[in-house]
DNA sequence: GCGCTGGCTATTGTCGCCAATCGACACACC
DNA sequence: GGTGTGTCGATTGGCGACAATAGCCAGCGC
C-alpha cells in the first residue's frame, strides 16, 4: 500500500490568507497608493469579520505598507521623495552584504543558479518586453538573497522589494536601457561567482545607489512640473547626499 | 490669555499599551528566551481582553521577539548561533549605511553629540561597570542611526538592539575590555567627524564582525560543554563565514 | 507490546457587539 | 465675521462568546 497520489492541503488561518491577499492588493496596485480604506469597507469586501480584517491592516503597517491613524483610518502609504531614498539607501546596505555573503560562501551549485538567473535576465533584455525585465531584475537579485541562507536579510529584503514595487507602479519610474542592465549585472555576478566578495559588495552597492539617484532626480524633476503631492505615510526624512565609496 | 502651564496628556490606545509592555518584559528578560507563552495568561496578568493581547503579540512577532505555531502557543524567541551570525551581519551591514550617511553630511552640531556620546562612554569605561559601559556603547551607536535621519534604518537598527539585547540577557555574553571598547570606538567617531564614509563605513563593518565572530565562536565553545539547547524560533540558517573585506 | 482510534482539554481563530475617539458641521454668542 | 461649543456620524478600539485546531492520553485490537 503505497502513498496515494493526492496533494496535501496547506492549511493557512484566514488572517494569514488576509494578510496574503491585501499585501498583493496593495503591492499590484489595485489598492493605490495614498488611498484612504477602513476595516469595514474591506471586510465587507472580502466577507470576513471586521476582527480578522483589522489584524490583516495591522500587519501590514508593520511592513511599511499601511499607515493608521487610530479611531482615524486607514492609509496605503504614497511614497515621497524622503521614502525613495531611504528605500534606496536601506537597500544598498542590504545588497551589499548579500553579495558580500554569497561571493564569500560560493559553490559551483550557487554559481550556477546565478548564472542561470542572470542569463533569464539577459534574454529578457534581448525580448525588450520592461515588464518582463523588471520582474527577471528583481528574480536575480532575490536570487542573491536567497543563496545568502540568511532569513533575517531575506525578511529584510522582503519588505524593501514589495515597497519598491509599490512606488514603482504608482509612479513614472524610468528604466535604464537594456544594454545597461546587463552592463550593471554582469560585473557583480561575476564578482560573486569568483568569490571576490570585497568587490561584489562594492559593485552591488553602487549598482542601487547609482540607480536610486537617478531615480531620485527624476523625481525631483517631476515635482517640479507638478503641483506637490500631500504624501501619506512613511516618517519624513530630510534628503541626504548619498554616502561616498 | 497665553498658554497655561499643563503639560498634554499623551493619548495611547491599550493596544499599543500592552504591546509596549510585553516587549519591556520580554527584551528585559522578565519574560525569559523560549518560555512559552499564552493569550490568556497575558490578559490575565494584565487585567485586559484577549483579544487585545492577541495584537500586542502579533506585532511581537513581526518583530521577530515571538513565534507563534497556529491554535497551539507563542514562545519568545531563543536565538541559536546561527541566529546570532544573522544579527550580527546584518548590524554591520545597518550600521555601516549609519556610519557613511552621518560622515556625508556630518555638520558641527552632530560631531557635537558624537563627540558627547564617546566621551559618555569613556567615562563609563574608566567607571567599570558593565551594565553601564553596555548602555552607554548601545547609546553611541543609537546616536550615529538617530543623526542618519533615516527613518527606517532607524526602524531596523531598532529590531536588531532588541534581540541583541534579549540574547546578551540570556546567554554569558564575553564583555570586551573597557580599553578596548574605546580603541575600537574612538576611530568610528574620528571618521565620521572627519567626513570620510567610506573609513567610517569600513571601521563600523569591521568593529560589528569583529566582535560578533568572537562571541559566536565563545557560543560554540559553550555549546560543546553543554548538552544542545533546544532553539525555539526564528528560522534556522546554516552557519556561513562572515564576508571578507 | 505496539499501533490505531476516539475523546477530551487547552489553546488560538473568528465572530458580532458595545465603547471610545475623531472630524465635520451647525448653531449661538460676541 | 470670527470664535467657541455641542452634536452627530463614521471610524477604530476593546470586549466576551462561539468555532476550529492541535496535542495528549486512554482504551482497544492485533
Amino acid at each position: 500500500m503505497g502513498r496515494l497520489k493526492i496533494s496535501p492541503v496547506v492549511k493557512m488561518p484566514i488572517e494569514v490568507q488576509a494578510t496574503t491577499a491585501l499585501r498583493n492588493a496593495i503591492v499590484s496596485g489595485a489598492i493605490r497608493a495614498g488611498e484612504r480604506i477602513t476595516e469595514i469597507q474591506i471586510s465587507q469586501q472580502m466577507n470576513l469579520s471586521r476582527a480578522t480584517v483589522r489584524t490583516a491592516l495591522h500587519q501590514l503597517a508593520k511592513e511599511g505598507l499601511l499607515t493608521l491613524v487610530p479611531y482615524t483610518g486607514w492609509t496605503v502609504v504614497s511614497l515621497s521623495a524622503e521614502d525613495v531614498w531611504e528605500l534606496y539607501t536601506l537597500r544598498s546596505a542590504v545588497e551589499r552584504l548579500a553579495a558580500q555573503l554569497v561571493a564569500s560562501t560560493i559553490t559551483p551549485a550557487k554559481a550556477a543558479r546565478l548564472t542561470e538567473a542572470l542569463d533569464v535576465l539577459i534574454q529578457e533584455c534581448k525580448r525588450g518586453d520592461t515588464a518582463r525585465i523588471a520582474e527577471a531584475d528583481f528574480g536575480l537579485h532575490k536570487t542573491i538573497v536567497l543563496l545568502t541562507d540568511h532569513g533575517r536579510l531575506g525578511f529584510q529584503y522582503g519588505l524593501i522589494e514589495q515597497q519598491t514595487r509599490m512606488h514603482i507602479r504608482s509612479s513614472y519610474a524610468i528604466i535604464p536601457s537594456p544594454k545597461r542592465i546587463i552592463e550593471d549585472h554582469r560585473p557583480i555576478v561575476e564578482a560573486i561567482c569568483a568569490g571576490k566578495a570585497d568587490l561584489a559588495g562594492r559593485l552591488s552597492e553602487q549598482h542601487h545607489l547609482a540607480e536610486g539617484e537617478k531615480h531620485l532626480a527624476h523625481l525631483k524633476r517631476l515635482e517640479k512640473q507638478e503641483p506637490a503631492k500631500t504624501s501619506a505615510a512613511a516618517p519624513r526624512s530630510a534628503r541626504k547626499r548619498a554616502p561616498a565609496t
